[in-house]
DNA sequence: GCGACAG
DNA sequence: ATCTTGTCGC
C-alpha cells in the first residue's frame, strides 16, 4: 500500500541531525522478511564529478541462486557534499528512484554503506530501509564510528566479531572473504544483526562484497554517462 | 582542544 | 566517492 513521504530531503544540516534522532526511533529491530526469501536486490551510487550528477543502480537477483533478474539506473543532479554521518541525504533519494523501477518487489535490500551503526542509529541503509519500509541490510566497507577487537577477527571467511558504540552492539565487523579486509555490517530496519550477518554471507560470491552490493556497484560505474546536451548518446543505454 | 569521519 | 600502474600473494 502506498504511504505518503516521510519528509523533505533539502534540510540545513541541523534539521537533519534533528530528524535523524526522531527516525531513529522508528527503527525495527526484529526479523519482518517473508517466509521465503526469493529476491535480494542491492543499490549503490557512483558520482560524475564533470557534470555534477549522480547515478543509482539497483539490481535484483534471485535467492538462493544469486542470479540476476533486473537492473535499472536512475540519474540525478549531485544534491549536496558528502558530510559525514549525513550520507543519506546525498544519495538516499538517487537510490530510491532506482529502487521504485523495480518490477519485482524484493524480499530484502542491501544498501552500501552503516545501517544502524552510526552515531545517530540512522545511516543510509536504516534511512532507505525506514522510507522503503523493506527489510533492509547496511553493508560497509569501512568503518563510520564504533570499535571492535581486531584481533579477535580471525582470518577465516564467515569470521565475525561485534562493533560496540557507547557501551551497545550496533552492528559485526564481517570477514567476508579469507585474510581479506572486512566488511561492516549492520541492521538497516525490519532485520536483526544475526539474521543480517546470516544474509550478506549467503549473498557472497567469493568475492568481499555480496554479489547484491557487487552488482549494483559495478551497474553504477559502468561508463554510459548521458551528455547533457547531446541526445543522441541516450542510445547508449545497455 | 584533538582526532575520527560510510560514500 | 574518485584519482590511478604495477605488483605481491593465494
Amino acid at each position: 500500500m502506498m504511504r505518503p513521504p516521510l519528509h523533505e530531503w533539502n534540510l540545513t544540516v541541523e534539521q537533519a541531525v534533528a530528524l535523524q534522532h526522531e527516525l531513529a526511533s522508528q527503527i525495527i529491530l526484529e526479523d519482518h522478511l517473508s517466509e521465503s526469501v526469493r529476491f535480494v536486490a542491492g543499490v549503490d551510487m557512483a558520482i560524475n564529478e564533470e557534470h555534477e550528477m549522480a547515478r543509482a543502480a539497483v539490481v535484483l537477483l534471485s535467492y538462493p541462486e544469486l542470479e540476476i533478474v533486473e537492473r535499472h539506473v536512475y540519474e540525478e543532479p549531485v544534491r549536496m557534499p558528502y558530510i559525514p554521518g549525513l550520507l543519506s541525504f546525498r544519495e538516499a533519494p538517487a537510490v530510491m528512484g532506482a529502487f521504485q523501477q523495480l518490477r519485482q518487489k524484493p524480499d530484502l535490500l542491501m544498501v552500501d554503506g552503516q545501517g544502524i551503526a552510526h552515531p545517530r542509529r540512522m545511516g543510509i541503509g536504516a534511512h532507505v530501509g525506514l522510507w522503503l519500509n523493506i527489510p533492509t541490510i547496511g553493508c560497509a566497507k569501512s568503518l563510520l564510528c564504533g570499535h571492535y577487537d581486531k584481533e579477535a577477527l580471525a582470518e577465516e571467511a564467515g569470521s565475525w566479531v561485534p562493533l560496540v558504540y557507547k557501551k551497545e552492539v550496533i552492528g559485526a565487523v564481517v570477514r567476508t572473504r579469507t585474510r581479506v579486509n572486512p566488511l561492516f555490517i549492520s541492521p538497516g530496519h525490519l532485520i536483526s544483526l544475526e539474521t543480517s550477518i546470516r544474509y550478506v554471507l549467503a549473498c557472497g560470491k567469493g568475492y568481499r562484497l555480496p554479489e547484491t552490493t557487487r552488482q549494483a556497484d559495478k551497474l553504477s560505474k559502468d561508463n554510459h554517462w548521458i551528455e547533457p546536451d547531446d541526445n543522441q548518446q541516450l542510445s547508449l543505454w545497455s
